[in-house]
DNA sequence: ACCCTGTCTTGATAACTGTCGAATCAGAGT
DNA sequence: ACTCTGATTCGACAGTTATCAAGACAGGGT
């Protein structure tokens, strides 16, 4: 079970590239596009966020679970499978609880991505 | 018609501040879940990046109706509405030919949120 | 063995999304 | 005016997604 995106990197250089280089690799995008579909939601955006500014680098479901978020503890465990199985966070049972902490490779995967220098001037 | 997400930054610094920083505040999270949405599938993905690879700046849209993508020319045109309505990029009509730019800062926006130095570790 | 708390899965439903063909709009050139 | 080409919008359909309530699973404590 839990299928989950490791990182893509195949054609090693073909990772990293801004988007300005060259067209992108249909397959590729496929991966990269299943990431950012991730970060299209609110509620996603704001619990990776939560995830990736924990102190301790990781934090505990018990922590996130009917706090700010106004919605249901399935909805927010539904959530945090999609973002597990997009590559950007991964998940440990730890006794009763489990932790999420972020994926940080992938995360630098797509800021490199949009990170466009050859874009300053607009 | 054509409404358009410009800049968002409301909050001089709001914007542009890595997610490991702090929790998203909510409103934002709309916003820019709004992009990282239009992000979110493969066809985009690719037209967005040949749009700001594209040698001028801008790219005609003539140039890749028909092309490599192999989906049909309206198609084309609801993947381009989403890009310019999520604020990514714009449109302008010159003549016959309508061209397309990159929005530039929204996109260095979305990089710098996702780039996060305090991850490096993991 | 039993319950209790925390987390996840299942099943169902309403809303949204990607796709296409057909129709429409915008300009350019006879 | 008419037509031709490029691009968009409209209407429809299949597939996907977000959400919740109810139920299941995991571990710890009594």
């Amino acid at each position: 079970m839990s299928k989950q995106l490791v990182v893509l990197d195949t054609s090693d250089r073909a990772c990293c590239v801004p988007i300005t280089e060259a067209s992108l690799d249909p397959g590729q995008a496929v991966d990269l596009a299943r990431m950012f579909k991730a970060l299209g939601d609110p509620i996603r955006l704001r619990l990776l966020s939560r995830i990736t500014s924990a102190p301790d680098g990781e934090i505990c479901v018990c922590d996130i679970t009917g706090d700010a978020f106004d919605v249901s503890g399935p909805t927010i465990s539904h959530h945090l499978r999609v973002l597990r199985e997009a590559g950007l966070i991964e998940g440990e049972r730890r006794g009763t609880w489990v932790y999420y902490k972020p994926v940080a490779a992938n995360l630098r995967q797509l800021a490199a991505l949009l990170d466009a220098p050859a874009l300053a001037s607009a």
